[in-house]
DNA sequence: TTAATTCCGAGTATTTTACTCAAGTATTCT
DNA sequence: AGAATACTTGAGTAAAATACTCGGAATTAA
């Protein structure tokens, strides 16, 4: 479980997918103009999103992603872990190759901390998220904005309002 | 809370250095040596570990560090944030450039989980690690190893443990 | 057929990570 | 006082991760 900014992308970008989402698939161009994520890292982000089942895709004019199942269903946890790589950083790597036979101890107790962060964001779902009231504000304003202006360069990401 | 590699280098470094403590200070090469870290980049990590006062520094010959204050004091979130940055990634950078005086959203929730990962690192200090019988188990065929072996080439690193 | 979209691969700039090297400073032991 | 020890600082560097660009191919609705 590593945490960087990558996860934080990925999180936001699904959950713009979870507020839109009622209106049929969403095009990661309009995910990119509302959250200010270009496209291209978005393509990238969702490859692993979709390799991992959390979205599915939807081709030609029309189309984009949409999630894979309910909002319920999808946790925090589940999200990151689809963009980044769990981090080892051990010269064992799980191998068994700790000397002597005497298995890793700082790798455990990192694990520990690790699976104890995972299990913690596990139980946030999208759901939780979407139903967040200051969530919802925003999302009417980032709504009205991306309607108004497709010649207007100016947006609210959620990155900027959370 | 950014949550890589090099957060969990310091938390081993401060936990080999917890587990020494009681012989006077613990140079870095010994920490070195144990954990299999380069000198140089723990110089670095306790640079940071210093300055955020978690560490204190001897000098001279039979030198080394310090925890400053208790292990049951110091918590797994302080060791991680003394040697992190926070991380923002976002183009308001908390300094209310957020679109019309609308606050950000994506932010405070991100914040908000962050938040509670930190809380629960909070918990954890280097007393309730230094407590676990796999680690007193390792740190003692580490001394030992060290003792034998300022020739020796084969260390047990407690990331080879953990 | 055309346009919108996902898909895919290569490539690139920036930042972070992890480390090396070298010079300097403080402290203690003799 | 002088030498040894060890911290301290700073510059530099290689590798990896991050964030992004570009070009083009495949798909499909209209």
């Amino acid at each position: 479980m590593r945490l960087t900014t990558k996860g934080r992308y990925a999180v936001t970008a699904m959950l713009d997918l979870a507020l839109h989402s009622e209106q049929g698939p969403v095009s990661l161009a309009d995910i990119s103009a509302r959250q200010g994520i270009s496209l291209s890292y978005l393509e990238q982000l969702f490859a692993r999103l979709r390799h991992f089942k959390l979205v599915k895709s939807v081709r030609g004019p029309g189309g984009g992603y949409r999630l894979e199942g309910d909002t319920a269903n999808i946790s925090v946890a589940q999200v990151v872990d689809a963009v980044s790589e769990s981090l080892d950083a051990t010269r064992c790597e799980g191998k068994g190759n700790c000397h002597e036979g005497e298995v890793c101890l700082t790798h455990h107790l990192w694990e520990d901390l690790s699976a104890q962060i995972h299990r913690f964001l596990s139980e946030i779902t999208l759901a939780d998220l979407v139903a967040r009231n200051d969530i919802q504000a925003v999302r009417q304003r980032q709504d009205i904005r991306l309607a108004n202006s497709h010649h207007d360069e100016t947006h609210i990401a959620i990155s900027e309002i959370l």
